[in-house]
DNA sequence: AAAGGCTTGCAATGGTATTGCATTTTAAGC
DNA sequence: GCTTAAAATGCAATACCATTGCAAGCCTTT
């Protein structure tokens, strides 16, 4: 992804392309798997960490990335769908978490299926987990 | 329930019917929601919160509770389906969490539906949480 | 060049989970 | 019942992660 792409896309959801949000942008762009704060500090190391904090903070506010907690024990981060905007997340997929490799993945082609609620039970959103073997290492 | 039920559940579950578990395993029998760690520490003060956090962890080992993580940054729990025992749990209902009352409930009788993975990814575990607003809210 | 607003970096705080260890309680054998 | 071993409890301490406060730096506008 060129610089302006990346520049593009920040400004499409209100952010200010700032060096470290973009590099932290692209970081996202390049790994299919979701990633902990952790682990995005490790890879930007020595950035500091609390920005790198604000920088997926700003990003999930703005419909950027949304968070994904896996039971890990820290929440990761992945990408929005193009659909996602300032306004409004619409990240209805399943997320896979793999207990051999403990990536998690969005399988953004995968929806969640419809859901069954007792009577008078408002749905407002739903998450829904996979825990299992990812195809690389169920090979 | 009597205290001989209690105490036999707990055996059941190869638990040591202590008089600290029989009073937990009440509790959470009274309650039709899931009650996160804190919780049961205000309901049980001055019990110790290290005792309850142990009461809880060999509950969820030997399959007589399970945990949810609804997002509220501390785990909650809930008793098991009679269908759990200590080698494996089989928990695999809705998880419900309502934004207003910020209580958590298993929606037993509501089985999450089949789920469609991409090639080569093996599911062993599923979690579903639905937010939005509960019965008695929406009321 | 000056001023204002946003971003960054560092320090500090807060909440929750978890472990170590000494003491108490429980269960078992005699 | 008494003794002893194992398990549970209570307290202190640690560790981890999220989050906030504040001062310094950068960028834009005038």
């Amino acid at each position: 992804m060129t610089n302006e792409a990346l520049e593009q896309r920040l400004l499409k959801h209100q952010i200010k392309p700032t060096a470290m949000r973009m590099l932290v942008l692209n970081h996202l762009n390049k790994t299919s798997a979701a990633i902990s704060l952790k682990a995005l500090y490790d890879d930007f190391y020595p950035a500091d960490r609390i920005t790198l904090y604000r920088t997926l903070k700003i990003f999930e506010e703005k419909g950027l990335v949304h968070s994904i907690d896996d039971g890990s024990g820290a929440p990761k981060f992945a990408l929005c769908e193009a659909a996602c905007d300032v306004k409004e997340h619409n990240d209805s997929h399943i997320h896979f978490h793999c207990e051999k490799c403990n990536k998690t993945y969005c399988l953004q082609k995968f929806d969640i299926p419809d859901i069954h609620l007792p009577k008078r039970f408002i749905q407002k959103e739903v998450n829904l987990l996979v825990n299992g073997i990812c195809d690389q290492c169920a090979a």
